[in-house]
RNA sequence: CGCGGAGUGGAGCAGUCCGGUAGCUCGUCGGGCUCAUAACCCGAAGGUCGUCAGUUCAAAUCUGGCCUCCGCAACCA
């Protein structure tokens, strides 16, 4: 029988659409899973949606719809997604599943029948958008403390879960197994932070919403996250339900995989679940970093929600999926910008991998008529590449159980270069010019389409579509040598190989040219919210020839800097038609210079300049702030030139 | 003393757990090559590894102090 391979995601909570964040966490884990059953594991890999609670009750009825019927166009969107993204997940599992909430009900009746969930009050502050509650204590001027808006004061009837009797097994169980939470520095966290102050009773039902999963035995009361939302990774298997094969076939999971914010829930709630209800703990419970933009955290506010959508209709899917694995150690944060992503498609794709296999069909075609001899020889320079070959497929294999996807795409890269390095040191341009030398020539060819057999294998977790462009232009069609293990032995191809020409599979990007248009492209569009005109008071109002006097015209940023020794003013060159102005605004906690190249502004052309810092600014770009200080450019909808006047 | 992360050649990072001549990609400069997507290959310059002190034959790595930056969680369990 196949060892088994059980890797899960979190389930999202599909309140909006989903983001790069999101498909971090879930290409990592799709891949993953696309590695296991290469190496011929039985994999099952789950992911879905967290679909009930209060807040999605508040949103739907704002939308003027039901729950369900507002949750499922967004599952369908994320659906779509995760197909965009080629994730080949094994089980989608949405909590509104009827399976699920069953199932729930069962393990909730189970906990109270033994004691570990027992019935209580909650008297608390409770903010509804953050779904939280906060004792007084908590409490930030009488608001929540995480978001600052007003709570609400809560005395429920609820349900307890017995979280606190398990502190000492799940502080045991951390300490003796260091491969449960991993990266290992999210273990002491867990245990400083959390275990050693001590666990509190976890309050596990609600009765101020219904949109949830109902309390079979009192009626009242609905299931809260907790237990509903972390059973997923095991009612998802048929836990409690008719039929529980696959529960015991893959349980404990191998991996769960999660954005470090919610390890927290998964190492310390989860497993005392697990342990109330007697099953086994998953193996192991990986936080992995973020990705953030600009040394900041992805904002809606600011614009700086990336939309993969958008990557992948412009560069392709492979591309963001290796970008993603690649350019972050895994488990840590690591900046997300426009820019890495084109040099990572430009040096690492287009460069290295793409351009060798365009130059060894190119050379067989152009040597060889597009077929190679079988009369072939050995030339000294092979060993060293065949070894090579080798032993990063033993890397490859290393950091994978790690998880370490930068790290092994890393070793397959420097194959990929020492290749090209091979092709220079052979100089098949030079031997073809000699007749004596056509059998070393051909084993040259022979050579590199080998490693490029090799190569494509081991991307094949993190790059499902280019090894199937290889493969066609190299004609590799057997299925028996393209497994993971050929991978380890050299030289399985017949040697006449035949190659078919073309296309390019990963073009070379204009990076400069590309990065100013990405900035009116990626750059996900906020719906503009239109709302009523608030009546000014009359005193300051002014008449339509006052209003003239003020002149706004179109301009283009084509420089930006930030100002020495200020954190807020940023010195743009703004080009408005045939002129361009040097203008300080004070917006550098919005945007940061590199956001602002390409973006259309509105600017008042006629205000009298002023130095500010020492600097010259002729004119002002607007922009619109909030109460909290957020900023927001104010842009041209359409593509107008710049120059154009604003009235 | 809230917690966590980070400070390594111009940029971005690895190395730090388990001390032993500082590594990778990009950029710069010089060279080679022409099969290839102006791609590829070679060489060079450039770092007192934030800082101070300690341990040691030896510290980016261990110990202690200090300074600076970032985040408080991907909009959400």
């Amino acid at each position: 029988m196949k060892k088994t391979f059980y890797i899960t995601t979190p389930i999202y909570y599909p309140s909006d659409k989903l983001h790069i964040g999101h498909s971090y966490t879930t290409v990592a884990a799709d891949t993953m899973a696309r590695y296991k059953k290469l190496r011929g594991f039985d994999v099952k890999f789950l992911t879905g949606t967290d679909e009930h609670g209060q807040k999605m009750e508040r949103v739907a009825k704002a939308n003027n719809t039901t729950p369900k019927e507002y949750v499922d166009k967004i599952v369908s969107g994320i659906k779509e997604l995760w197909s965009v993204m080629d994730i080949d997940y094994d089980i989608f599992i949405r909590t509104t599943d009827d399976f699920h909430i069953k199932a729930v009900q069962k393990i909730f009746k189970q906990l109270y029948d033994n004691g570990d969930i027992y019935k209580s009050s909650y008297e608390g502050w409770y903010c509804t958008p953050d779904e939280a509650f906060f004792t007084e204590r908590q409490l930030v001027d009488g608001c929540c403390p995480d978001c600052k808006r007003p709570v609400e004061k809560v005395k429920e009837e609820s349900y307890f879960f017995k979280l606190s009797k398990y502190q000492d097994r799940i502080t045991k169980h951390i300490e003796d197994n260091p491969d449960f939470i991993m990266p290992q520095t999210r273990q002491n966290e867990m245990i400083n932070n959390f275990l050693k102050p001590g666990l509190e009773d976890l309050c596990v039902s609600r009765t101020s919403f219904k949109w949830g999963v109902p309390v079979e035995f009192d009626p009242g009361h609905v299931v809260y996250v907790w237990i509903d939302a972390l059973s997923n990774y095991i009612t998802a298997l048929g836990y409690q339900s008719e039929d529980d094969s696959d529960y015991k076939k893959y349980w404990p999971a191998d991996v769960q995989l999660m954005g470090k914010e919610i390890v927290r829930f998964h190492t310390i709630i989860w497993p005392a679940m697990l342990m109330a209800l007697n099953e086994p703990l998953p193996k192991q419970v990986f936080g992995h970093g973020w990705l953030v933009i600009d040394g900041g955290k992805m904002s809606k506010s600011q614009g700086t929600v990336v939309d993969p959508r958008i990557l992948v209709e412009r560069y392709g899917v492979d591309a963001i999926r290796y970008f993603l694995m690649r350019e972050v150690a895994f488990g840590q944060d690591g900046n997300y910008t426009n820019e890495a992503l084109l040099q990572r498609i430009n040096f690492d794709l287009a460069n290295d991998l793409g351009n060798l296999v365009s130059r060894t069909v190119g050379m067989i075609d152009k040597y060889f008529g597009g077929t190679l001899p079988s009369e072939q020889s050995e030339t000294v320079f092979d060993k060293d590449l065949i070894e090579l070959s080798k032993s990063v497929v033993n890397k490859v294999e290393i950091s994978m159980e790690k998880l370490l996807f930068s790290d092994a795409l890393n070793e397959i890269w420097n194959l990929v270069r020492r290749t090209n390095k091979y092709t220079d040191e052979t100089q098949p341009w030079v031997l073809v010019k000699d007749e004596s030398k056509k059998a070393e020539l051909a084993n040259i060819m022979y050579v590199l389409t080998e490693t490029l057999r090799v190569v494509s294998v081991l991307i094949a977790p993190f790059m499902p579509r280019t090894p199937k462009f290889i493969h066609e232009q190299l004609n590799m069609s057997n299925p028996e040598v393209l497994t993971w293990d050929s991978t380890k032995t050299f030289g399985l191809l017949p040697r006449e190989v035949t190659i078919t020409k073309g296309e390019i599979i990963f073009p070379r990007i204009d990076i400069k040219k590309e990065l100013v248009e990405m900035q009116t492209v990626l750059v996900s569009k906020e719906p503009v919210k239109v709302s009523e005109p608030k009546k000014e008071e009359a005193s300051t109002q002014i008449t339509i020839d006052d209003f003239d006097k003020v002149k706004f015209k179109v301009g283009k940023v084509i420089e930006c800097e930030k100002v020495d020794g200020s954190d807020k003013l940023l010195k743009s060159k703004v080009k408005i038609g045939d002129e361009v102005r040097q203008i300080i605004s004070g917006i550098a906690q919005g945007y940061s210079p590199s956001e602002m190249i390409g973006k259309k502004v509105v600017v008042v052309v006629n205000l009298k300049p002023a130095k500010l810092r020492g600097h010259l600014s002729e004119g002002m770009i607007l922009v619109a702030n909030d109460e909290n200080d957020k900023l927001n450019l104010v842009t041209i909808a359409g593509d107008l030139e710049d120059g154009a006047e604003v009235r």
